[in-house]
DNA sequence: ATCCCGAGGG
DNA sequence: CCCTCTGGAT
């Protein structure tokens, strides 16, 4: 089998390049996390730690949020980008939590996609993080790297988490979510892949298609922090 | 200019 | 499938 190389050696290689991968987002709670997460939407996670401990200190809980002025919640949340629709989200989230869920954040992948503004994505990252409950996590980067290790051709969420999902057992799940994101940030960018300074030589199919030359890979590299 | 660990709506 | 929503970092 060709195509697929060696999956396992593939996220071995990774954890080697990524020891410390995890989640980056500060929480010290599930709402913390899902409140932090669905900020975090097309934002990046420091701008996302930079607003959210005035955030946690304001709205302390679900029915905190349920009853938030429009205005000053988003003031408060507008460095991290469409705050309207983000802002409408969190109230709906704390109306929703008090109203079915007694107040606490669900623990499953069914409850949580029916709060206002959690997709799969948002759903995994908290299920994963805040509950230790076994999920990938098929966001863009993921996706584009699943593609790229050639585990599967298809770029639809729910059949890369499938095909994944089969080739790696559900307690490495959580881990390989984040050293692959990570990789697709620091290195493996959608438009320049820092071919020169990746480990996956001989073990990625589409190995080579960026710049391979280091010195000038290196220049592509994205530091932690950003 | 381009991208960001997306989601909702048409 | 498409489009829109947003500010900030590079």
């Amino acid at each position: 089998m060709a195509g697929p190389g060696q999956p396992q050696a593939i996220d071995a290689a990774l954890g080697e390049l990524y020891p410390d991968a995890d989640c980056e987002l500060d929480f010290t709670s599930p709402l913390e996390l899902l409140v932090a997460t669905v900020l975090s939407a097309q934002s990046t996670d420091r701008r996302v730690n930079a607003v959210t401990p005035a955030l946690f200190a304001r709205y302390p809980d679900a029915a905190a949020y349920a009853g938030a002025d429009v205005a000053e919640l988003e003031a408060l949340i507008t460095p991290t980008g469409f705050f309207r629709a983000k802002a409408g989200h969190l109230i709906g989230i704390g109306a929703a939590l008090d109203e079915r869920f007694d107040g606490a954040v669900p623990g499953t992948l069914a409850d949580l996609v029916t709060l206002p503004g959690v997709g799969r994505k948002t759903a995994n990252v908290v299920l994963g993080n805040a509950f230790d409950v076994p999920g990938l996590t098929p966001d863009t980067h993921f996706i584009r790297l699943a593609n790229r290790f050639g585990w599967v051709a298809s770029t639809k969420p729910d059949a890369v988490e499938q095909a994944v999902g089969e080739l790696f057992p559900p307690e490495d799940w959580v881990q390989l979510s984040h050293r692959v994101i990570w990789h697709g940030r620091r290195r493996c960018h959608a438009r320049r892949p820092a071919c020169g300074v990746c480990p996956l030589e001989g073990l990625c199919p589409s190995y080579g298609e960026g710049p391979t030359d280091p010195a000038v890979a290196a220049t592509l590299v994205r530091e932690p922090r950003g």
